[in-house]
DNA sequence: CTGAACTTTCAAAATTATCTGAAATTATTT
DNA sequence: AAATAATTTCAGATAATTTTGAAAGTTCAG
Protein backbone atom coordinates (compact mmCIF):
# COMPACT_ATOMS: atom_id res chain seq x y z
CA UNK A 1 0.00 0.00 0.00
CA UNK A 2 1.26 3.33 -1.15
CA UNK A 3 1.15 6.76 0.90
CA UNK A 4 -1.21 8.21 -1.00
CA UNK A 5 -3.70 4.61 -1.32
CA UNK A 6 -3.45 4.68 2.62
CA UNK A 7 -4.83 8.12 2.94
CA UNK A 8 -7.08 7.74 0.65
CA UNK A 9 -8.16 4.32 2.68
CA UNK A 10 -7.94 6.46 5.41
CA UNK A 11 -10.33 9.40 4.45
CA UNK A 12 -13.14 6.97 3.25
CA UNK A 13 -13.23 4.85 7.03
CA UNK A 14 -13.24 8.37 8.65
CA UNK A 15 -16.24 9.58 6.03
CA UNK A 16 -17.98 6.74 7.16
CA UNK A 17 -17.24 6.41 10.59
CA UNK A 18 -18.49 10.00 10.38
CA UNK A 19 -22.13 9.30 9.26
CA UNK A 20 -22.57 6.93 12.52
CA UNK A 21 -22.03 10.13 14.35
CA UNK A 22 -24.41 12.39 13.06
CA UNK A 23 -21.57 13.62 10.90
CA UNK A 24 -21.92 14.36 7.15
CA UNK A 25 -19.22 12.47 5.21
CA UNK A 26 -18.01 15.04 3.52
CA UNK A 27 -17.15 16.87 6.68
CA UNK A 28 -15.66 14.33 8.62
CA UNK A 29 -13.59 13.33 5.54
CA UNK A 30 -12.35 17.30 4.89
CA UNK A 31 -11.33 16.37 8.84
CA UNK A 32 -9.31 13.15 7.71
CA UNK A 33 -7.90 14.98 4.58
CA UNK A 34 -6.51 17.65 6.88
CA UNK A 35 -5.48 15.56 9.44
CA UNK A 36 -2.76 13.50 6.94
CA UNK A 37 -1.86 16.15 5.23
CA UNK A 38 1.54 17.16 6.51
CA UNK A 39 0.77 20.53 5.22
CA UNK A 40 -1.82 23.40 5.74
CA UNK A 41 -4.00 23.34 3.04
CA UNK A 42 -6.30 25.70 0.33
CA UNK A 43 -9.45 25.39 0.02
CA UNK A 44 -8.52 24.71 -4.21
CA UNK A 45 -6.23 21.83 -2.64
CA UNK A 46 -9.25 20.48 -0.90
CA UNK A 47 -11.42 21.08 -3.61
CA UNK A 48 -9.07 18.80 -5.92
CA UNK A 49 -8.20 15.94 -3.44
CA UNK A 50 -12.25 15.45 -2.76
CA UNK A 51 -13.49 16.30 -5.51
CA UNK A 52 -16.24 18.45 -4.62
CA UNK A 53 -17.18 22.27 -4.90
CA UNK A 54 -16.31 25.21 -3.97
CA UNK A 55 -19.17 26.21 -1.74
CA UNK A 56 -18.94 22.69 -0.03
CA UNK A 57 -15.63 23.13 1.02
CA UNK A 58 -16.19 26.32 2.34
CA UNK A 59 -19.14 25.34 4.62
CA UNK A 60 -17.35 22.42 6.09
CA UNK A 61 -14.32 24.02 6.75
CA UNK A 62 -16.06 26.98 8.79
CA UNK A 63 -18.20 24.03 10.98
CA UNK A 64 -14.95 22.36 11.69
CA UNK A 65 -13.68 25.39 12.55
CA UNK A 66 -16.59 26.01 14.69
CA UNK A 67 -15.85 22.56 16.61
CA UNK A 68 -12.31 23.75 17.06
CA UNK A 69 -10.59 21.00 15.57
CA UNK A 70 -9.48 22.77 12.08
CA UNK A 71 -7.87 26.00 12.45
CA UNK A 72 -7.38 29.27 9.21
CA UNK A 73 -3.28 29.93 8.78
CA UNK A 74 -2.69 32.99 7.00
CA UNK A 75 0.73 32.69 5.21
CA UNK A 76 2.70 35.76 4.81
CA UNK A 77 2.75 36.94 1.68
CA UNK A 78 -0.11 34.85 0.26
CA UNK A 79 -2.94 35.91 -0.47
CA UNK A 80 -4.80 32.91 -0.06
CA UNK A 81 -6.07 31.03 3.14
CA UNK A 82 -4.66 27.77 4.59
CA UNK A 83 -6.12 25.46 6.79
CA UNK A 84 -4.74 23.09 9.00
CA UNK A 85 -6.39 20.58 11.32
CA UNK A 86 -5.00 20.12 15.01
CA UNK A 87 -2.79 17.17 15.05
CA UNK A 88 -3.16 16.15 18.43
CA UNK A 89 -5.32 13.40 19.13
CA UNK A 90 -6.17 13.69 22.62
CA UNK A 91 -6.80 17.50 22.10
CA UNK A 92 -9.34 16.47 19.16
CA UNK A 93 -11.40 13.79 21.52
CA UNK A 94 -11.67 16.70 24.19
CA UNK A 95 -12.93 19.44 21.91
CA UNK A 96 -15.10 16.96 20.22
CA UNK A 97 -16.51 15.69 23.78
CA UNK A 98 -16.75 19.67 24.99
CA UNK A 99 -18.74 20.29 21.70
CA UNK A 100 -20.60 17.24 22.00
CA UNK A 101 -21.74 18.02 25.76
CA UNK A 102 -22.52 21.76 25.12
CA UNK A 103 -24.45 20.82 22.06
CA UNK A 104 -26.17 17.83 22.82
CA UNK A 105 -25.81 16.84 26.98
CA UNK A 106 -26.79 20.46 27.84
CA UNK A 107 -29.96 20.21 25.69
CA UNK A 108 -31.49 17.20 26.96
CA UNK A 109 -30.74 18.52 30.54
CA UNK A 110 -32.63 21.16 29.95
CA UNK A 111 -35.41 19.48 28.51
CA UNK A 112 -35.67 16.71 31.48
CA UNK A 113 -36.07 19.71 33.86
CA UNK A 114 -38.80 21.21 31.99
CA UNK A 115 -40.76 18.01 31.98
CA UNK A 116 -40.60 17.01 35.78
CA UNK A 117 -42.35 20.39 36.38
CA UNK A 118 -45.38 18.34 35.85
CA UNK A 119 -47.91 19.10 38.38
CA UNK A 120 -50.58 16.13 38.18
CA UNK A 121 -51.93 14.13 40.70
CA UNK A 122 -48.64 12.40 42.14
CA UNK A 123 -51.22 9.16 43.50
CA UNK A 124 -51.77 8.14 40.31
CA UNK A 125 -49.26 5.26 40.14
CA UNK A 126 -48.73 6.47 36.04
CA UNK A 127 -47.30 10.01 36.73
CA UNK A 128 -45.28 8.19 39.56
CA UNK A 129 -43.57 6.06 37.32
CA UNK A 130 -43.31 8.68 35.06
CA UNK A 131 -41.65 10.78 37.12
CA UNK A 132 -39.48 8.11 38.09
CA UNK A 133 -38.04 7.64 35.10
CA UNK A 134 -37.30 11.02 34.08
CA UNK A 135 -35.85 11.31 37.23
CA UNK A 136 -33.89 8.52 36.38
CA UNK A 137 -32.70 10.01 33.24
CA UNK A 138 -31.77 13.15 34.78
CA UNK A 139 -29.63 11.37 37.10
CA UNK A 140 -27.92 9.34 34.04
CA UNK A 141 -27.57 12.30 32.07
CA UNK A 142 -26.02 15.06 34.96
CA UNK A 143 -23.56 12.01 35.91
CA UNK A 144 -22.04 11.91 32.16
CA UNK A 145 -22.46 15.64 32.33
CA UNK A 146 -20.33 16.17 35.37
CA UNK A 147 -17.78 13.37 34.31
CA UNK A 148 -17.12 14.52 30.66
CA UNK A 149 -16.50 18.28 32.82
CA UNK A 150 -13.90 16.75 35.60
CA UNK A 151 -12.49 15.26 32.59
CA UNK A 152 -11.93 18.37 30.29
CA UNK A 153 -11.44 20.32 33.11
CA UNK A 154 -8.39 18.05 34.45
CA UNK A 155 -7.44 17.98 30.72
CA UNK A 156 -6.86 21.80 30.61
CA UNK A 157 -5.31 22.50 34.34
CA UNK A 158 -1.57 22.93 34.38
CA UNK A 159 -1.03 20.38 36.61
CA UNK A 160 -3.22 17.42 35.28
CA UNK A 161 -2.55 18.14 32.26
CA UNK A 162 0.64 17.91 32.42
CA UNK A 163 0.11 14.78 34.19
CA UNK A 164 -1.92 13.02 31.72
CA UNK A 165 0.69 14.22 28.85
CA UNK A 166 2.67 11.54 30.85
CA UNK A 167 0.39 8.43 29.91
CA UNK A 168 -0.87 9.33 25.98
CA UNK B 1 -48.38 20.40 31.90
CA UNK B 2 -50.02 17.35 31.76
CA UNK B 3 -48.83 13.77 31.76
CA UNK B 4 -49.46 13.32 28.01
CA UNK B 5 -48.19 16.66 27.31
CA UNK B 6 -44.91 16.00 29.51
CA UNK B 7 -44.67 12.49 27.53
CA UNK B 8 -45.31 14.19 24.41
CA UNK B 9 -42.72 16.62 25.34
CA UNK B 10 -39.68 14.16 25.94
CA UNK B 11 -40.58 12.14 22.70
CA UNK B 12 -39.87 15.05 20.75
CA UNK B 13 -36.74 15.93 22.62
CA UNK B 14 -35.55 12.36 22.52
CA UNK B 15 -36.30 12.29 18.91
CA UNK B 16 -34.41 15.36 18.45
CA UNK B 17 -31.41 14.15 20.21
CA UNK B 18 -31.04 10.71 18.19
CA UNK B 19 -30.62 12.52 14.73
CA UNK B 20 -27.36 14.12 16.29
CA UNK B 21 -26.33 10.62 17.66
CA UNK B 22 -26.87 9.00 14.42
CA UNK B 23 -30.38 7.49 14.91
CA UNK B 24 -33.38 8.48 13.09
CA UNK B 25 -35.77 9.97 14.43
CA UNK B 26 -38.44 7.97 14.70
CA UNK B 27 -36.45 5.17 16.22
CA UNK B 28 -35.47 7.05 18.64
CA UNK B 29 -39.09 8.56 19.49
CA UNK B 30 -40.42 4.70 19.48
CA UNK B 31 -38.03 4.61 22.09
CA UNK B 32 -38.72 7.27 24.25
CA UNK B 33 -42.39 6.27 23.89
CA UNK B 34 -41.61 2.48 24.82
CA UNK B 35 -39.68 3.94 28.14
CA UNK B 36 -42.40 6.12 29.16
CA UNK B 37 -45.17 3.75 28.94
CA UNK B 38 -45.96 1.99 31.80
CA UNK B 39 -46.84 -1.22 30.05
CA UNK B 40 -46.23 -3.12 26.97
CA UNK B 41 -47.47 -2.06 23.61
CA UNK B 42 -48.32 -3.53 20.70
CA UNK B 43 -47.59 -2.51 17.16
CA UNK B 44 -51.10 -0.80 16.71
CA UNK B 45 -50.12 1.27 19.78
CA UNK B 46 -46.75 2.48 18.45
CA UNK B 47 -48.60 3.12 14.98
CA UNK B 48 -51.12 5.26 16.48
CA UNK B 49 -49.77 6.97 19.30
CA UNK B 50 -46.19 8.30 16.36
CA UNK B 51 -49.03 8.39 13.79
CA UNK B 52 -46.61 6.26 11.49
CA UNK B 53 -46.91 3.15 9.36
CA UNK B 54 -46.89 -0.59 10.29
CA UNK B 55 -43.40 -1.38 8.12
CA UNK B 56 -41.69 1.78 10.36
CA UNK B 57 -42.82 0.30 13.50
CA UNK B 58 -41.68 -3.33 12.30
CA UNK B 59 -38.52 -2.24 11.20
CA UNK B 60 -37.93 0.02 14.39
CA UNK B 61 -39.18 -1.70 16.84
CA UNK B 62 -36.67 -4.88 15.35
CA UNK B 63 -33.64 -2.16 15.55
CA UNK B 64 -34.47 -1.45 19.03
CA UNK B 65 -34.67 -5.20 19.64
CA UNK B 66 -30.66 -5.25 17.76
CA UNK B 67 -29.64 -2.60 20.78
CA UNK B 68 -31.25 -4.82 23.34
CA UNK B 69 -32.73 -1.99 24.66
CA UNK B 70 -36.64 -3.59 23.33
CA UNK B 71 -38.01 -6.86 24.48
CA UNK B 72 -40.89 -8.71 23.07
CA UNK B 73 -43.16 -9.66 25.06
CA UNK B 74 -45.96 -12.59 24.81
CA UNK B 75 -49.10 -12.07 27.12
CA UNK B 76 -51.11 -15.72 27.43
CA UNK B 77 -53.78 -15.79 25.55
CA UNK B 78 -53.10 -12.80 23.59
CA UNK B 79 -52.62 -13.24 19.88
CA UNK B 80 -50.70 -9.83 19.64
CA UNK B 81 -46.67 -9.48 20.56
CA UNK B 82 -46.11 -6.67 22.93
CA UNK B 83 -42.76 -4.46 23.36
CA UNK B 84 -41.55 -3.07 26.33
CA UNK B 85 -38.71 -1.05 26.58
CA UNK B 86 -35.42 -1.50 29.24
CA UNK B 87 -36.49 0.96 32.19
CA UNK B 88 -33.11 0.34 34.03
CA UNK B 89 -30.78 3.61 32.57
CA UNK B 90 -28.01 2.75 33.35
CA UNK B 91 -28.52 -0.69 31.89
CA UNK B 92 -29.35 1.24 28.41
CA UNK B 93 -26.35 3.00 28.68
CA UNK B 94 -24.22 0.37 29.38
CA UNK B 95 -26.36 -1.78 26.46
CA UNK B 96 -25.05 1.18 24.02
CA UNK B 97 -22.38 1.71 25.32
CA UNK B 98 -21.63 -1.81 23.93
CA UNK B 99 -23.38 -1.86 21.04
CA UNK B 100 -21.73 1.18 19.66
CA UNK B 101 -18.21 0.05 20.56
CA UNK B 102 -18.83 -2.93 18.35
CA UNK B 103 -20.32 -1.58 15.64
CA UNK B 104 -17.89 2.01 15.39
CA UNK B 105 -14.82 1.84 17.68
CA UNK B 106 -14.32 -1.96 15.94
CA UNK B 107 -14.26 -0.98 12.24
CA UNK B 108 -11.99 2.01 12.66
CA UNK B 109 -9.88 -0.13 14.93
CA UNK B 110 -9.22 -2.53 12.06
CA UNK B 111 -8.96 -0.16 9.06
CA UNK B 112 -6.30 1.83 11.42
CA UNK B 113 -4.82 -1.52 11.29
CA UNK B 114 -4.42 -2.17 8.13
CA UNK B 115 -3.34 1.21 6.68
CA UNK B 116 -0.65 1.27 9.03
CA UNK B 117 0.64 -1.75 6.87
CA UNK B 118 1.67 1.04 4.77
CA UNK B 119 5.45 -0.74 3.50
CA UNK B 120 7.25 2.64 1.87
CA UNK B 121 10.42 5.06 2.87
CA UNK B 122 10.39 5.46 6.05
CA UNK B 123 12.80 8.02 5.92
CA UNK B 124 10.16 9.87 3.79
CA UNK B 125 9.27 12.68 6.33
CA UNK B 126 5.78 12.81 4.65
CA UNK B 127 5.25 9.14 5.29
CA UNK B 128 7.02 9.37 8.92
CA UNK B 129 4.55 11.80 9.62
CA UNK B 130 1.50 9.98 8.55
CA UNK B 131 2.32 6.84 10.26
CA UNK B 132 2.90 8.54 13.40
CA UNK B 133 -0.81 10.35 12.74
CA UNK B 134 -1.96 6.74 12.24
CA UNK B 135 -0.35 5.74 15.64
CA UNK B 136 -1.83 8.06 17.59
CA UNK B 137 -5.30 7.74 16.05
CA UNK B 138 -4.72 3.77 17.21
CA UNK B 139 -3.76 4.19 20.77
CA UNK B 140 -6.33 6.72 21.32
CA UNK B 141 -9.06 4.51 19.58
CA UNK B 142 -7.92 1.37 21.88
CA UNK B 143 -7.17 3.53 24.99
CA UNK B 144 -11.16 4.37 24.72
CA UNK B 145 -11.85 0.65 23.46
CA UNK B 146 -10.45 -1.02 26.35
CA UNK B 147 -11.82 1.57 29.24
CA UNK B 148 -15.03 1.20 27.61
CA UNK B 149 -14.21 -2.65 27.67
CA UNK B 150 -13.47 -2.52 31.72
CA UNK B 151 -16.80 -0.41 32.27
CA UNK B 152 -19.04 -2.68 30.47
CA UNK B 153 -17.09 -5.82 32.16
CA UNK B 154 -17.32 -4.36 35.85
CA UNK B 155 -21.00 -4.06 35.35
CA UNK B 156 -21.00 -7.37 34.43
CA UNK B 157 -18.84 -8.76 37.04
CA UNK B 158 -21.40 -9.90 40.00
CA UNK B 159 -19.36 -8.15 43.21
CA UNK B 160 -18.60 -4.75 40.85
CA UNK B 161 -21.95 -4.77 39.47
CA UNK B 162 -23.82 -4.61 42.74
CA UNK B 163 -20.74 -2.72 44.17
CA UNK B 164 -21.76 0.01 41.19
CA UNK B 165 -25.52 -0.04 42.03
CA UNK B 166 -25.26 1.20 45.57
CA UNK B 167 -24.01 4.48 43.58
CA UNK B 168 -26.86 4.81 41.12
C1' DC C 1 -10.73 54.42 -6.27
C1' DT C 2 -10.40 50.24 -9.37
C1' DG C 3 -10.16 45.76 -10.49
C1' DA C 4 -8.27 41.28 -9.74
C1' DA C 5 -8.12 37.60 -6.33
C1' DC C 6 -10.34 35.30 -3.19
C1' DT C 7 -14.37 34.00 0.01
C1' DT C 8 -19.13 33.53 1.20
C1' DT C 9 -23.92 32.85 0.41
C1' DC C 10 -27.97 30.54 -0.97
C1' DA C 11 -31.68 28.86 -4.24
C1' DA C 12 -32.13 25.08 -6.94
C1' DA C 13 -30.60 20.34 -8.06
C1' DA C 14 -28.88 16.01 -6.70
C1' DT C 15 -28.40 12.63 -3.55
C1' DT C 16 -29.45 9.91 0.47
C1' DA C 17 -32.32 8.33 4.13
C1' DT C 18 -36.68 7.22 5.64
C1' DC C 19 -41.50 5.86 5.26
C1' DT C 20 -45.63 3.83 3.28
C1' DG C 21 -48.79 0.32 2.17
C1' DA C 22 -50.08 -3.58 0.04
C1' DA C 23 -48.56 -8.23 -1.01
C1' DA C 24 -46.14 -12.18 0.74
C1' DT C 25 -45.14 -14.84 4.56
C1' DT C 26 -45.65 -16.92 8.99
C1' DA C 27 -48.24 -18.36 13.01
C1' DT C 28 -52.48 -19.63 15.29
C1' DT C 29 -57.09 -21.19 15.70
C1' DT C 30 -61.08 -23.82 14.46
C1' DA D 1 -56.64 -28.28 6.09
C1' DA D 2 -58.75 -24.00 5.67
C1' DA D 3 -59.64 -19.71 7.54
C1' DT D 4 -58.08 -16.04 10.24
C1' DA D 5 -54.83 -13.01 12.46
C1' DA D 6 -50.61 -11.09 12.83
C1' DT D 7 -45.95 -10.02 11.10
C1' DT D 8 -42.48 -9.08 7.67
C1' DT D 9 -40.77 -7.44 3.40
C1' DC D 10 -39.65 -4.26 -0.09
C1' DA D 11 -40.51 -1.38 -4.39
C1' DG D 12 -41.88 2.96 -5.00
C1' DA D 13 -43.04 7.49 -2.85
C1' DT D 14 -41.76 11.05 0.19
C1' DA D 15 -38.97 13.72 2.97
C1' DA D 16 -34.60 15.37 4.64
C1' DT D 17 -30.01 16.38 3.84
C1' DT D 18 -26.22 17.60 1.17
C1' DT D 19 -24.07 19.63 -2.83
C1' DT D 20 -23.46 22.67 -6.58
C1' DG D 21 -22.35 26.81 -8.93
C1' DA D 22 -22.98 31.26 -10.02
C1' DA D 23 -23.76 35.75 -8.06
C1' DA D 24 -22.77 38.77 -4.36
C1' DG D 25 -19.53 40.19 -1.10
C1' DT D 26 -14.92 41.19 0.64
C1' DT D 27 -10.12 42.34 0.65
C1' DC D 28 -6.21 44.44 -0.88
C1' DA D 29 -2.35 45.93 -4.11
C1' DG D 30 -1.46 49.44 -7.07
Amino acid sequence: MTLDEAKQHLIQAWGTLGSSWGVSRTMAQVHALLLVSPVAMTTEDIMEALQISRGNVNMNVRDLMDWGIVRKVLKPGERKEFFEAEKDVWKIGMQVAKERKKRELEPILRALEQVSTIEADITDPDVKQFAETVENLKKFASNTDKSLESIIKAEENWFWGSFFKLFR
